[in-house]
RNA sequence: GGGCGCUUAGCUCAGCUGGUUCAGAGCACCUCGUUUACACCGAGGGGGUCGGGGGUUCGAAUCCCUCAGCGCCCA
């Protein structure tokens, strides 16, 4: 058989990836035998590809879930999608327009018709991306935000909670569109680069009641009729005694309060700000901590209203009264200064138009009180964060939790199961149904004879968030008929036979920057609707980076091509490569290198296969080997304690980098090369058997990290059954091994590396035998490893010897002294300038520890076994100290 | 402006409640090597007074104070 090389990932993975789902390993059912482990995935967006930090956080779960399969437990890690409401929408709306459509031209129905057909085509790409990377997931339980079910429990729960007083109507300030006549989110707001060129205009103010006037600065003019106050800056010693007055609105002369601020800035303008709640975020904020009036003087096409009181501005558009009233200002003596200014201005994305904060109705949840368990669990490590540094910012942002808008003016999405009744604000009532909402409505308003056409539902969708907080709880079907209590608004216990097994799920694998969007949220719902937490553990990854430390975007460019990476390296490859450097919460500054190392590494592993399976094999046994066959054990068994602590601490990265320096250093460098035959002889049948059984064990714990080629190898090395494959197969346990093999062990390497270094300094060849002398006072402990110690240094003889060798390269360990006889004369020179650079450092270190010795306060303070350390310290130096005397003495002979 | 966190080898990072994991790992680097599983490799090696200063202690990368630089989140 000629194998390559070379592995090569791409027939193995998709083989091996088919094969699983064919024999339906990644599917589960409650099983009441097993205990359950599960996963429920951060649903990736519709819109997107996969990303670099998909494929971390994937990895991760990955890891996770096959770990928890081959323990036995029923493993079910569950894949879905996100809508993405925003995102989506937007993606449709400029799908639409390259097609010349505008969205305004369509009903919401025939919108909702292409947004679906773009989501079928386009929706599932990620999952199906997601197979390359060798993600085991639960694909017959693929999840949507928008399928029907899910769907219904978002609506259920709106209701739910405005029943239970949670949801209200409150104002608050959106990205108007005039043009669209509609609200955008923030992210379709563009600002253009360097800002936009504007003026700013100072204007005069009469104060009542006095001769006295106050001069603003304004970009807006036109919003001058919508003032409700004047701030400044109470530490403003040029206007701090204004503070309590009153001053009039020009033209219209409405008094206003001046109020102090700290909001203003000094030395922005002239000091002083004109505050229009209505139309600038920040004053609306002012408004609210002074308890201002909110005059909305601008009408949603742009144009002002009969709030602004000057008919002749009424039904203009903003920027024509900006222009009249500066004219009006001027004439009327009240302009005191107009200057050129650079200012950052939002323009739609979609209509280019400037945009207009607007006061609007919208909805919100009330937080406080539903999020006190959830704001709890996290304290009392009822749910546990990884690292644990982000409980500090989860316990911030519980303390000053705000209200959380849920309605975006939007279609794509679950549509507010509002309906309004009437003009009136308080007009409206909400209900699952348009039929019971107008059993409502007929009850509320008193007017039995409205009809289902008297009703408009309201236009906005919710929230993403607000779907997506449900997801733990929605994919187990948990607010499905017969499952919810509508009275109690709870889920009931021992109805739904999935979501009692499967939930509390066990670990959630996100990042850190949705903990508040999505993370508490979910935490929140599990606990208003199943009285439980919904995770146990929350894995919060870092940020994928470039090595610039940019974030890794689409938009940038930075980021490679996932896809791509996984036919260059392959999956097994970037997997490795993804969790080489990613400690939980930190960010990972991705360097095609690491995949690199990945595949290399893989490549190793292959490489030791061939070697193994290459072996001629004859029966009977090699009393040589035993001693390396206890030492691997040993090493195994005590790695495999290593990586159960770094699984049980989340340190994923560390458990990999265990495994892969016991394949790599321990296995491959030590164990191969100690019991490999000599080239062309056979190996005994009982050390191959011991060596497929040591293969065997390292690909188990391999697999969660490298599925394929574990699984490939598996199937190579023995024969196993068609079902035996290693996705399902026992992680190993550890057991209780003789750990005093590894200092016997670790003793001989220090000889051979000693040796080697020999070579190395005096350029003999490898291929080149030597004699190896000792001069110590126990032969007996290099018994053990005395045929290895020959094997790998090379070595013709290994003697005892009780004088020092003439001629002879040598080295110290402790006491022992080891000489290795040569042919050509020894340079004394250059052995002398090397024993007194030992000795010096030696003597150093002595110093240091007798000092430390002989303060009575260490050795009366200290641990005894802090001081018993430092004696046997002492004592090794002395030995060493007085072989190294000799040596030199013998030397200058 | 409020909060959180970071600074250890050229790079990316470990180092939990102070003392044998105390100065570490991986990568990179340097030297030698086509030897018989692997050059996607082997053997060996160099490199940091743990951001600066002060303190607590018998003892500090580790605890406290302070200064400097950086990052993130919220506004």
């Amino acid at each position: 058989m000629a194998l390559s090389t070379k592995y090569d990932p791409t027939q193995v993975e998709d083989k091996w990836y088919k094969m699983w789902m064919e024999k339906g390993f990644f599917h589960s059912e409650p099983n009441p035998d097993k205990e359950p482990y599960t996963i429920v995935i951060p649903p990736p967006n519709v819109t997107g590809v996969l990303h670099m930090g998909h494929m971390l956080n994937n990895t991760i779960q990955d890891v996770l879930i096959r770990k928890a399969r081959m323990e036995g437990k029923e493993a079910c890690w569950v894949p879905g999608t996100d809508h993405a409401s925003i995102a989506t929408e937007a993606k449709v709306v400029r799908m639409l327009r390259e097609k010349g459509i505008s969205k305004g031209d369509l009903t919401r129905e025939e919108f909702m018709k292409y947004a679906w057909e773009w989501k079928e085509k386009y929706g599932g790409i990620i999952l199906e991306q997601l197979k390359k990377l060798g993600a085991s997931c639960d694909w017959e339980r693929t999840s949507f935000t928008m399928d029907e079910g899910y769907y219904k429990a978002v609506i259920n729960v709106f209701v739910d909670l405005y029943k239970k007083g949670y949801i209200y109507r409150g104002l608050r300030m959106v990205n108007w569109d005039v043009e669209a006549k509609t609200a955008v989110s923030n992210e379709e707001v563009i600002y253009k680069e360097g800002g936009e060129v504007s003026k700013l205009y100072s204007v005069k103010y009469s104060i009542k009641d006095s001769e006295d006037v106050v001069v603003i600065a304004t970009q807006r003019p036109e919003t001058i009729l919508g003032d409700t106050a004047i701030a400044v800056n109470p530490k403003d010693e040029r206007h701090k005694h204004l503070i309590g007055k009153k001053a009039l609105v020009p033209f219209i002369n409405r008094e206003i309060p001046i109020i102090g601020d700290d909001y203003v800035e000094l030395d922005f303008g002239t000091g002083c700000l004109k505050v229009t709640p209505a139309h600038d975020p920040n004053d609306y904020e002012i408004g609210i901590r002074h308890n201002l009036e909110v005059i909305d003087t601008i009408d949603n096409d742009g144009n002002l209203n009969e709030k602004c009181e000057i008919p002749a501005y009424i039904g203009k558009d903003r920027f024509a009264i900006r222009k009249q009233i500066v004219k009006d200002l001027k004439e009327a003596g009240l302009l005191v200064k107009e200057e050129d200014f650079t200012t950052r201005i939002g323009r739609s994305e979609r209509t280019n138009t400037v945009i207009e904060p607007k006061l609007s109705l919208q909805w919100f949840i009330r937080m406080k009180d539903i999020s006190r368990k959830a704001h709890a669990a996290v304290m009392d490590d009822e749910v546990l964060l990884h690292p644990a540094k982000f409980k500090n910012t989860y316990n911030h942002w519980m303390e000053n939790v705000r209200d959380w808008c849920i309605s975006r003016q939007l279609w794509w999405g679950q549509q507010i199961p509002a309906y309004y009744f009437d003009k009136g604000e308080d007009d409206f009532v909400v209900a699952e149904t348009r039929e019971e909402a107008l059993a409502l409505a007929k009850e509320k308003s008193g007017n039995d004879s409205l009809t289902a056409d008297d009703l408009t539902q309201d236009p906005d969708v919710l929230d993403t968030w607000a779907s997506s907080w449900l997801f733990p709880l929605t994919v187990f079907n948990g607010f499905d008929n017969g499952f919810f209590d509508k009275e109690s608004g709870r889920i009931l216990e021992g109805a739904n036979k999935e979501l009692d097994y499967y939930y509390p799920t066990n670990t959630l694998v996100t990042a850190p920057e949705i903990l508040f969007f999505w993370v508490a949220r979910m935490i929140i719902a599990g606990y208003e609707y199943k009285g439980e937490k919904p995770f146990k553990d929350v894995y919060l990854t870092g940020i994928v980076r470039d090595k610039q430390r940019r974030k890794m975007s689409k938009s940038l460019g930075n980021s490679p091509d996932p896809l791509d990476l996984i036919k260059q390296y392959g999956a097994d490859g970037v997997r490795t490569g993804m969790l080489f450097s990613s400690p939980a919460g930190n960010d990972l500054l991705f360097d095609e290198k690491l995949c690199e190392q990945g595949r290399n590494f893989a490549n190793k592993i292959w490489n030791a296969f061939r070697l193994v399976k290459g072996w001629e094999v004859k029966e009977g046994n090699n009393p040589e080997n035993s001693k390396p066959v206890s030492w691997f054990t040993t090493r195994f068994n005590q790695t495999l304690i290593e990586i159960e602590d770094h699984f049980a601490k989340f340190r994923i990265s560390d458990a990999l980098m265990s495994i892969y320096k016991l394949i790599w250093d321990d296995f491959c460098s030590w164990y191969l090369e100690m019991i490999k035959p000599a080239y062309g002889d056979p190996v005994d049948k009982a050390t191959l058997d011991q060596t497929i059984g040591f293969f065997e064990e390292l690909m188990r714990v391999l697999h969660p990290f490298m599925p394929f080629i574990s699984e490939e190898i598996w199937h190579e090395l023995s024969d196993h059954s068609e079902n035996d494959c290693l996705i399902v197969a026992a992680w190993p346990k550890a057991t209780k091994v003789d750990d005093s093999i590894t200092a016997k062990a670790g003793l001989a390497f220090e000889v051979i590396t000693n040796v080697r270094n020999i070579r190395n300094a005096k350029q003999i060849s490898p291929k080149e035998s030597l004699e190896l002398a000792i001069k110590t006072v126990d032969f007996s402990k290099f018994a053990d490893f005395t045929p290895s110690i020959k094997k790998l240094a090379n070595l013709s003889s290994l003697t005892e010897t009780q004088e020092k060798v003439d001629n002879a390269a040598s080295f110290v360990l402790k006491a022992d002294e080891f000489f290795i006889p040569l042919e050509s004369a020894i340079d004394e020179e250059k052995e002398l300038e090397e024993l007194n650079k030992q000795l010096e450092y030696t003597r150093g270190f002595l110093a240091g520890v007798e000092k430390k010795l002989s303060n009575e306060r260490f050795v009366n303070g200290a641990p005894p076994q802090v001081v018993e350390v430092e004696k046997r310290k002492k004592a090794d130096a002395e030995a060493k100290i007085k072989v190294l005397e000799e040596s030199l003495a013998a030397l200058n002979r």
